[in-house]
DNA sequence: TATGACATGTAATCTGTTACATGATTAG
DNA sequence: CTAATCATGTAACAGATTACATGTCATA
């Protein structure tokens, strides 16, 4: 039970592992040189977090060496693996999440068709966009103390959040819309 | 010279110093009850580095106890640290910045005001656009080989980026228009 | 006198960054 | 032959999280 805490790295890890195994090296050159720039592409991070996930028994590495290749290690996810992701996904998105670690809940949706079907990306997008809403109401409330207080560049740097945001709430429907179309 | 580089932390404690020293335990509450909750506020963060601020001279910590209060420290800026708050504000956006720290960005623009002028906060939103619009593009391109490849939930996750950084190059627009207003 | 808020810190641990090290294979 | 790329890793270090430790002051 309660394994330690996966941080977002290992998480995206499994994510991409899921529908293919590959080796580290592979995930490398996916973080750098597609949209997931935002995660780490150094060996000094995957490597060590590739260990991790082997050591919690999420993934199982084999070593490819048919005739005369180089040593390459190819990962692919164990039912334990694929467990603790699908766990991961449908999780209920909470305030603390849509506060700190909307990155995360991106990565979740991004996965989540792959993994548990468009039910679950739709099921995901209410769930965020329930969370969004009061948060986008308590942004207001806060802009409007703010109104007289801080100095404009203040006032516009939290404006660029909450617009950020609202932006966010509308993109949920515009992805429920396209889910809505496509059945 | 080239002072060992500092965390966004860092620069988030020395901004709030700037306009009014305040103690460890003033910067806590300050991240834990604003809307800057996105920096931790826990006591084994901001000691440390406040510590560290001190180690290299940017800012100077005063006991304060005025008749049997109980002990109380507070940190103020030195001259050096106000010339560091000022050399990071200005420093031009790259495509690095916009892509890894939007985050710090958003800070660097708050505090630019009070610590630099009306001018500076203008620069600074002409350099991020300036950023952003080519940044835009390239992503517009990547959406487009996208489309055949990824699941939905892959694509609508792109496009949720997509539309986030759209959204901040039309916020860069409204605050230098909030900017003109005022003159 | 006991509770809770004020106020400051430390220690263990985890993760990520940076930089280095190693060696195989392929292209010029 | 030599340079680049493939492929894997390690070591030192910095920073954050969590949990704990300590003590003061106000109030009920």
């Amino acid at each position: 039970m309660s394994s330690p805490k996966i941080p977002s790295l290992g998480y995206a890890l499994l994510g991409l592992l899921q529908p293919k195994p590959a080796s580290g090296y592979d995930l490398r050159k996916i973080f750098s040189s597609t949209s997931m720039k935002t995660y780490s592409d150094s060996p000094g991070a995957i490597y060590p977090a590739l260990a991790r996930l082997e050591k919690q028994t999420l993934i199982r590495g084999t070593v490819e060496q048919g005739s005369g290749l180089r040593r390459r290690q190819v990962f692919r996810l164990t039912p334990k693996g694929v467990a603790e992701l699908k766990h991961w996904i449908v999780r209920p998105i909470t305030r603390e999440d849509v506060v700190h670690s909307q990155a995360e809940i991106m990565l979740r949706f991004a996965f989540s068709e792959q993994v548990l079907g468009a039910e679950a990306s739709v099921a995901l997008l209410k769930s965020f966009a329930a969370a969004l809403k009061p948060y986008v109401q308590a942004l207001h409330q806060e802009a409007q103390e703010l109104k007289s207080v801080a100095p404009l560049s203040g006032r516009l740097a939290f404006e660029a959040g909450l617009r950020g945001t609202e932006c966010l709430l509308q993109w949920t429907r515009f992805a429920m819309a396209a889910y809505e179309k496509e059945k």
